[in-house]
Formats: C-alpha cells, sequence, structure tokens
DNA sequence: TCTGAAAGTTTTCATCC
DNA sequence: GGATGAAAACTTTCAGA
C-alpha cells in the first residue's frame, strides 16, 4: 500500500472514527453513522486503505482473559548514542512477541517499552534477556502495570 | 459480552494470534492457516468474542499517514493517594480522545499516559489542560516521541 | 462435542446512472 | 454520491466422527 497524502473530508474523519472504535460492522451499519449508502462506504474504505491511511484491521483481546497478564512500562537509556547500536536493540526487541510497543523518545531515555508477559518469571525472563543483559543497556526502570485504564492506538485525525 | 474463563486450545491460540495481526482476512484464509474449515474458524471466532476473549476489532491507521502527529509518553504523579482523586484524574483523561492509553502504574509514578495530537500547540493545550492546570497531578515529565518503532496492543496468549 | 459440507442468507463488489 | 445485479462471504443446519 502507498502511503502519498490525501485530502480527507469530515466524512473521512467520521469513517475513521468510527472504524477505530469498531471495525466488525457491515457497510450499511457504517454508512448510516457516516450519512453516507453503504457503496460510498466502501469506496472510502478502498481508498482509504490503497493510500495506507489505514495501515491494518486487527483484534483487540479484553486484557481480563489473557491469563496471569503481566504489563509493564520499562524506559530503557543505552550506552551511546550509536545508530548501529540503536538498530540491533530495535530489532532485538522486534523479535520478541512480548513486546507490545517500543517508542524512541527524547530527553532523559531513550526507550519506553511496553512488555506483555504471563506471570512474572515470564516477565523477568523476557526483561533480564532483552535489557539485563543486553550489552548496550546501560540503564532501565521497570513500571509495572497495576490498572491498564485504556489501551488502544486511535489516532485522532483532524 | 460475559467474560468467564474458557479453556483455549493450541488452534484458539493459533487463530488469536494471526487475528491480532491482521483480521481482514476471509474465514477461509484464516483455516488455512490453522488447519481448518471456514465454518469451524467461524464457530471459534464466534465463541471467542461471546466469552470477551476478543474484545473488539479495529482498523490502525498508518502515524505517517496522520498530519503532524505528535506522540508523547507522559508519566504522572497525583498529589495524594485517595481513590475519589484517582476516579476524577482518570475521567478526565478518558474524556479525552487524544489520550491513546491509560497505564495506572507502581513505584515512584502513578501514572503512564500516552498523548496523540496534531501538532505542538494542540499537544500543549491538551497536557496543559489535563496535567498541568489539573488540580491534583503533583508533576509529570513529557518523553515525546521521537519514532515509534512498533504499537500495537498484541497480547500474548500462552 | 467438535468437525466438515451443503443450503440459505447477507454482505460485498463492480458497474451503471 | 446512489442504485443495481453478480459474486463472494458468512451463517445455519445437519450428518458423521
Amino acid at each position: 500500500m502507498p502511503r502519498s497524502e490525501i485530502p480527507l473530508d469530515d466524512i473521512d474523519h467520521d469513517l475513521l472514527a468510527v472504524l477505530q472504535r469498531d471495525a466488525d460492522q457491515t457497510l450499511g451499519a457504517l454508512g448510516e453513522q457516516v450519512g453516507l449508502s453503504p457503496s460510498a462506504v466502501q469506496r472510502r474504505i478502498t481508498r482509504l486503505k490503497k493510500h495506507g491511511v489505514i495501515a491494518r484491521t486487527v483484534v483487540e483481546l479484553a486484557p481480563e482473559a489473557t491469563s496471569d497478564l503481566i504489563l509493564a512500562v520499562c524506559v530503557v537509556t543505552l550506552d551511546r548514542e550509536s545508530n548501529e547500536r540503536h538498530e540491533r536493540f530495535q530489532q532485538r526487541l522486534l523479535n520478541a512477541p512480548e513486546v507490545q510497543q517500543i517508542y524512541m523518545v527524547s530527553g532523559d531515555w531513550d526507550y519506553v517499552v511496553v512488555f506483555a508477559t504471563h506471570g512474572m518469571a515470564h516477565h523477568n525472563e523476557v526483561t533480564g534477556r532483552l535489557l539485563s543483559d543486553a550489552p548496550n543497556v546501560r540503564r532501565y526502570t521497570t513500571l509495572f502495570v497495576l490498572k491498564p485504564v485504556r489501551t488502544g492506538n486511535a489516532l485522532p485525525t483532524r
């Protein structure tokens, strides 16, 4: 999917907002919410996917339904600023399915990483391998999630 | 959707892993990946939704396709530990569409909050209103996202 | 109890206006 | 953007393992 810039009108914005909350609806139901016929909705969705505005469609699991789920936010600083080191660090994290999110950030820390694991043993194994025993991690701090008040990846579109 | 605990077998786990990456596939295509007929796949998905394992289906937007997107991770500490204050704080954040994620955490900070806004002016307006000018926020620090290396909400299911 | 296949229904897709 | 018919997908039912 290419991702050239395309203009979005009000209806596109409405449609994207709806789809980011619930994409499990028929074109007719979506049409009612944005004031369009099913075929018009279909045309717009096709266009939004084609131009890469809509990156993908996924299901989200209920955190409560995942047994022994431990969510943790780790802030990480690497040893030195070096592109190669950053690349390697990112690649290691990307290869781990327990790494839910990775953000490179500015300021005192280099990265914010969200881990999703099953139980403390699993958490320790994963963060140990990816952070404690990593060659280029200078320091990191773990913030254990007591309650995921809101999750999701919804982006404002205007 | 109720969320009583239900047993998941290997095929359920495979199916959930696939759906968390890409839910925009036909039952037949899904069936091929997990080794089941389309109707069997459909039955399992229905069951997983009914029991709340699958919370919802959503589209994810490409961050690059969102104009002037600013992502920021804020760590926040409230003035005092009080259930009522926490409730109010959470509710204010939940009402803001620019608040993408909220995690209550243990340790030196009380919350990790991810903001998604359009441009610095918007970012400052939102964090000003929700954090700086909030009555019960003691302090907070902002980590601006330079690069979202991985996003998503995929949870490991086993 | 769960599967696979077939029938019936709904939705989606492509073309037309 | 809306409407229509054709194609595809989904849902249900049923027989068998």
